[in-house]
RNA sequence: GGGGACGUGGCGGAAUGGUAGACGCAGCGGCCUUAAAAGCCGCAGCCGCAAGGCGUGUGGGUUCGAGUCCCACCGUCCCUACCA
């Protein structure tokens, strides 16, 4: 109800994706191949009135806004900048050469306006064409030949295979309209299927030389194809566009004044040029919509609004939130159960107090998530958001997520915070400051050959002549093996985790699911790697279990044995830290994995008074390091240790520097940038020292015998490069 | 059509411009066992008996040195779309 009061909220009849078997408004997204993505139904376009929210005011805020957020991944800001679409260009009313008598209920008696970003084509027009449902269409369909075209267009299909194999149709209306920089030329004006009403204007101006679309269309009705831009390294006189439009740079031509400039210069100048006929304007205009945010669903926020016949929409008063949802519904038959509920909808209208009737349309569920990180803050607040506790804790520091909300939750919530900002419930405009997304959980899937998914649980494998066979467990039929995809329960490749939990463990799956991937990509969920990583929890346990209780002998450097245990241990700790820091979780599992390699390397039994004590170290550093992956796990060998307390309350590990650095180091000596030999050197050798030593080097001289030494190049610490031909 | 990402062993993947293939999976060999499983120890990019050679999609370039940087191409995946 604020952003109602803030002009943020607006009712207006809309054309939306509409399920005939749900009955429910569907979203673009829901939408697949032009069936409903649950009923499978074909979706119809339908008029409805419903709720937008708009989004729209806030395009170029959005827009800006996404420059701040250097820690998103580029990928979602490229989305996000590409789904708002800002573009420059021109709105220009075209006069009718006679405007027909239907112009006026159009609404388009002083003609009618296109959207253009390419005013400098303005000499290569040669049509204008304006969308099956422009209010100027839809007046002309009195005319029977009008009326059935627009009744073909919209007959075609919105799938996406449908759109790039639809065959661009017009129909000519008759009509005409004056060219704004020459009275004398007039233009056709068409009805085209690919102009779109709700981009733009609805209407365009078809200029075939310069645009793929138009050529098409031009090609098909014979209508002229006149070029005026040239590329600049071909001649005037002789281009010729053929079949594909020319839409690069280039010098314009054939066009009056603005013949010689360049793209841009003509932009301005055509721009200018029509403002000053007072025929348009420089505008901007964006791909994006305002959202709409009706459902016909029970399961959504409802919206607080209270229908009159008399006072038309009224807000429910304050006093009367939140409107809450009536309990007693039922499911049984499709369409929505506030609609149909006997008396939840009848009430008394706030303002006169006549009948009235609730809003049965609840909100989408996206609006919830666009402020719930806010309640967060103090979820027990009385208020909404508690301004105080949302202050300290937002933005967000790292939000993880799908990449599948770029356009959609992330967007619509960088908004509503925008929206709850100038209204003075939060402080900041944007909700995430760092945004990592995830990859997905994948696994093979099965159909049988009648074409219907299986479920990986309801299988046996085998291996028959090299080749792996599924069947299906209980009849034996041979299934086929198809694609890795994202788990889905449509295709039936979810594997439940709680059978995993039993065999393997909670700590096992989530250490499989860190190891296996860098967290960004997808993970393919297998069996086998899980039981790898149930086979480290085994043997984690079984180094803390072969420990000897009680308390450690002294550390003892002189051991060679133990020394080595130590500084692998001070040397695990720097990695492991920085790979969950920087999200790495896959390398630092595997710098578990080796380091508990080492470690059995020192077994329990039979070790010296140093061992046990270096054993010791490295188990207290091992829980410790382990938690964030298996947690549990953890928990027991912290026990076991006899520590008190949790591990996850332990205080995170530090490296002794002197034993987590080397004082030797191995340095591969290159000639001509082929690794020929090993060098052992203190650390910090000085290059001159070390070059002498390169050369002098057996294995060395026998690859130089014959050559002479041009150059040679010490980086201290890391290689050494000789060069010699 | 537009935008983005990615191409490394049989597979998932490591690698601040500095020894490519860490670690894991699958595989192979051995130990243990009456036997198997589990476990443990080892081998393992490709060609070659070896010496050695070749290797990060292809072709160029920069560099003492390129998986990594630059250019072109090929391929795969994702997003988006008759957006004027």
């Amino acid at each position: 109800l604020k952003l109602l009061k803030r002009g943020l909220v607006y009712r207006r009849e809309a054309t939306v994706n509409w399920d005939p078997v749900d009955m429910t408004v569907l979203a673009n997204e829901q939408v697949i191949d032009g069936r409903g993505w649950r009923s499978g139904a074909v979706v119809e376009k339908r008029k409805l009135t419903q709720w937008f929210l708009r989004i729209t005011d806030y395009a170029d805020d959005l827009i800006e806004g996404l420059k701040t957020l250097d820690r998103w991944p580029e990928k979602v800001r490229t989305m996000q900048e590409n789904w708002i679409g800002r573009s420059q260009g021109l709105r220009l009313t075209w006069q009718f050469d006679a405007a027909p008598p239907q112009a006026k209920a159009a609404g388009v008696e002083n003609g009618l306006e296109v959207y253009t970003t390419r005013p400098d084509t303005l000499y290569g027009a040669s049509f204008l064409a304006i969308a099956p449902d422009h209010p100027l269409a839809e007046q002309l369909s009195s005319d029977p030949r009008v009326a059935d075209f627009i009744k073909l267009c919209r007959a075609g299909g919105t799938s996406e295979a449908e759109i790039e194999g639809a065959e661009k149709l017009g129909l000519d209306t008759g009509l005409s309209v004056v060219h704004p920089f020459d009275p004398t030329w007039k233009l056709p004006v068409w009805i085209a299927n690919f102009v779109l009403m709700d981009y733009g204007t609805g209407a365009i101006f078809g200029c075939p030389a310069h645009d793929q679309r138009d050529l098409d269309f031009a090609r098909k009705y014979g209508l002229p194809v006149k070029p005026v831009v040239v590329p600049s390294d071909a001649d005037p006189a002789t281009f010729d566009v053929g079949a594909e439009a020319y839409v690069g740079p280039g010098k314009i031509f054939n066009s009056d004044f603005m013949d010689g400039m360049t793209v841009e210069q003509a932009k301005a100048a055509a721009v200018s040029r029509v403002e000053s006929q007072d025929q348009g304007k420089g505008a901007t205009v964006y791909r994006l919509r305002d959202w709409g945010v009706s459902r016909q669903r029970y399961w959504g926020c409802p919206i607080p609004i209270i229908h009159c016949e008399a006072c038309g929409p009224v807000p429910v008063p304050d006093d009367q939130l939140p409107v809450v949802l009536p309990e007693d519904v039922s499911f049984d038959v499709p369409g929505n159960p506030l609609l149909r509920h006997p008396t939840w909808k009848n009430v008394k209208c706030p303002s006169c107090g006549g009948d009235a009737q609730r809003e049965t349309d609840t909100l989408d569920t996206f609006v919830d998530s666009s402020w719930y990180f806010a309640r967060f803050a103090n979820p027990h607040a009385s208020e909404p958001i508690d301004k105080a506790a949302a202050d300290k804790w937002l933005g967000v520091e790292q939000y993880i997520g799908g990449v599948e909300h770029a356009v959609l939750h992330l967007l619509y919530a960088r908004f509503i915070t925008r929206a709850l900002k100038d209204e003075g419930m939060l402080s900041v405009a944007e909700p995430f400051t760092g945004l990592f997304t995830q990859g997905m959980v994948t696994h093979e899937t099965y159909k049988s050959v009648e074409g219907e998914w299986v479920e990986p649980d309801c299988i046996d494998f085998a291996t028959e002549s090299g080749v792996r066979i599924a069947r299906v467990k209980t009849t034996g039929e041979q299934l086929v093996i198809g694609d890795i995809e994202k788990m889905s329960k449509s295709k039936k490749n979810v594997v439940a985790p709680e059978g995993i939990f039993e065999t393997y463990g909670v700590d096992a799956a989530r250490l499989f699911v860190m190891s296996d991937s860098p967290p960004e990509r997808d993970v393919e969920w297998t069996n086998a790697g899980v039981e790898g990583a149930g086979r480290f929890v085994h043997r984690v346990w079984a180094e803390f279990d072969a420990q000897a209780e009680g308390p450690a002998p002294a550390f003892d450097d002189s051991d060679p044995a133990a020394l080595d245990l130590r500084k692998a241990t001070h040397k695990l700790i720097g990695p492991v830290t920085d790979s969950i820091e920087r999200f790495r979780f896959n390398s630092g599992v595997a710098k578990l994995y080796e380091f508990l390699n080492v470690l059995k390397g020192h077994p329990a039994a039979g070790a010296t008074p140093a061992v046990q004590a270096a054993r010791a170290e490295a188990l207290d550093v091992l829980a410790r390091l382990i938690n964030p992956f298996t947690p549990h796990l953890a928990e027991a060998c912290w026990e076991r240790l006899g520590k008190d307390g949790m591990v996850v309350d332990a205080e995170w590990p530090k490296a002794d520097a002197a034993l987590a650095s080397d004082n030797e180091v191995t340095l591969p000596v290159q000639i001509n940038g082929k690794r020929r030999a090993e060098l052992v050197v203190a650390k910090g050798a000085d290059s001159k020292a070390v070059e002498a030593l390169a050369l002098a080097d057996a294995s060395v001289s026998v690859h130089l015998a014959g050559l002479t030494v041009r150059k040679v190049i010490v980086v201290q610490d890391r290689i050494i490069n000789i060069v010699a031909n």
